[in-house]
RNA sequence: GCGUAGGUGGUAGAGCGGUCAAUUACAACAGACUGUAAAUCUGUCGCCCAUCGGGCUACGCAGGUUCAAAUCCUGCCCUACGCA
């Protein structure tokens, strides 16, 4: 049987755990580290597929949650997959539903989210301990029941559900179904959380291994899709190390390390895990894409990353500069001349000033999101990309301290 | 000139004797957003101190009634529509 996936390591960095290299895909070469472009429902909101390719993006993830509820899995594999679906040539990943267990789950109508600053962590309180709080997304020992969003019907996940749904759609790099826990949740919680996840991550991959071809005369899923093990833990060394050795155990094609993290100590958290897993494989930090916490994740070891980050702040009006998050709404812009970063080469800087945005902005234009999402996705897949290229030529940490020096310098002022 | 309806905070527009510094929406100002419930959400929005709170000036203008007026009365000014 051929794999669905190659991982070649170019180059690693010295005395920590970062590396660059190649990830190759039924649809493509992933030159990693890569950021990892999210298109949850199919489509990069208010970009076209030409516009993501052009600004750099060599990989989209979409999510299997939001194209089971709408338009349906079937409708997808009728259509021929998501790559013909979308149109978008190169290689795809989906998520589980993992995160919406979480979204919809634990955080549903209250105001967390899966990083957490250290000080406030002792103030919150388990969201699991009372059950007077409406969720939409509830647990139990096989699997999560989902409200839909859309309306309000009933749909139950298993681990062999998601693969499933996966399998219909058609990405190249697909996710064990698993229980993203709150930052909340104590010690005992997460524990359990994560026997729960183990459990799932092997019925994920039985059941990829299993599958038959969705069509007559192709490939088996587990030739053509490649599935990643995700690690849990919550913020517990001991879990995560425990999560790392449990799925380093199974035969998945590369790794996901998900769920809840102080940001103060996300970094030694994903060290804990990228020194247990197998170096061979790729790993995948789930959903984590400010800028620091980019460098954080090369230098221990990751080599995908995806973010909503870039494109939903750049929704709500709010850019990256080599000096810091700028919100263009802000009443200093009115009048400003000049491009969002004097030394970005995308699209928008190299045509648009700030004005012209910010007035795009206030006018409540739907050109607004796209000028900005391009800025911000190809000012966070470009710093990405000048990551490995600093590893190729081993000048990854001048490059990183020079960086964060300038990148700082706002919130400094 | 006569008749009618009105004049409320940046705008629109509630309120029609005390619970009104005045509902609401928009605008404005700021903040948040990390595997997308998200082109979303939160806060501020008369002035002065202030942590709760307190003081001052305010609903066209000037008087008046009342313990109390954005709200009732009188006059004046202005606006819109109707008739000359």
């Amino acid at each position: 049987m051929s794999k669905p996936l190659k991982f070649k390591i170019e180059k690693k960095l010295n005395n920590s755990l970062g590396r660059a290299g190649v990830i190759s895909t039924p649809h493509g070469d992933i030159e990693t580290p890569a950021f990892v472009t999210v298109g949850t429902k199919g489509t990069v909101k208010a970009l076209s597929p030409e516009q993501v390719k052009d600004l750099g993006a060599q990989v989209v993830l979409a999510n299997t949650y939001h194209l089971y509820l709408q338009p349906h899995d079937y409708i997808i594999r009728d259509a021929g997959g998501i790559h013909k679906f979308m149109n978008w040539s190169g290689p795809t990943m989906t998520d589980s539903g993992g995160f919406q267990v979480f979204s919809l789950g634990a955080a549903y109508g209250k105001n967390i989210s899966k990083v957490t600053s250290a000080e406030s962590a002792p103030l919150l309180l388990p969201e699991n301990s009372e059950d007077d709080v409406v969720k939409i997304a509830t647990i139990d020992h096989d699997g999560v029941t989902f409200k839909s969003i859309i309306d309000g019907s009933l749909h139950y996940f298993t681990p062999e559900r998601s693969i499933e749904i996966q399998h219909n759609i058609g990405a190249d790099i697909i996710f064990a179904f698993d229980e993203c826990t709150s930052p909340n949740e104590p010690l005992r919680y997460q524990q359990e959380a994560l026997d729960r996840t183990h459990r799932w991550a092997k019925k994920s991959l039985e059941y990829h291994k299993n599958a038959k071809p969705i069509h007559l005369g192709t490939k088996f899923p587990s030739e053509r899709q490649a599935l990643f093990g995700i690690v849990q833990g919550g913020r517990f060394e001991e879990l995560r190390k425990e999560s790392a050795t449990v799925l380093a155990g199974m035969d998945f094609d590369g790794y996901g390390i998900g769920g809840s993290f102080a940001k103060e100590d996300m970094g030694t958290a994903v060290k804990w895990v990228n020194e247990i897993l197998p170096e061979e494989k790729p790993r995948h930090l789930l959903g984590i894409g400010e800028p620091e916490d980019l460098f954080m994740a090369v230098e221990n070891g990751c080599d995908l990353f995806d973010c909503v980050a870039p494109t939903r702040i750049a929704r709500n009006g709010q850019v990256y500069t080599r000096f810091g998050k700028e919100n263009l709404l802000n009443n200093k812009f009115i009048e400003d001349y000049t491009q969002i970063d004097s030394e970005c080469d995308c699209y928008t800087c190299k045509n648009y000033t700030r004005a012209y945005v910010a007035h795009l902005f206030r006018a409540k234009e739907m050109f607004a999101a796209t000028l900005a999402s391009i800025h911000n996705l190809y000012f966070i897949i470009n710093l990405v990309k000048k990551m490995r290229e600093s590893m190729l030529n081993d000048t990854f940490h001048e490059f990183k301290n020079s960086f964060l020096e300038g990148y700082r310098k706002n919130k400094d002022l």
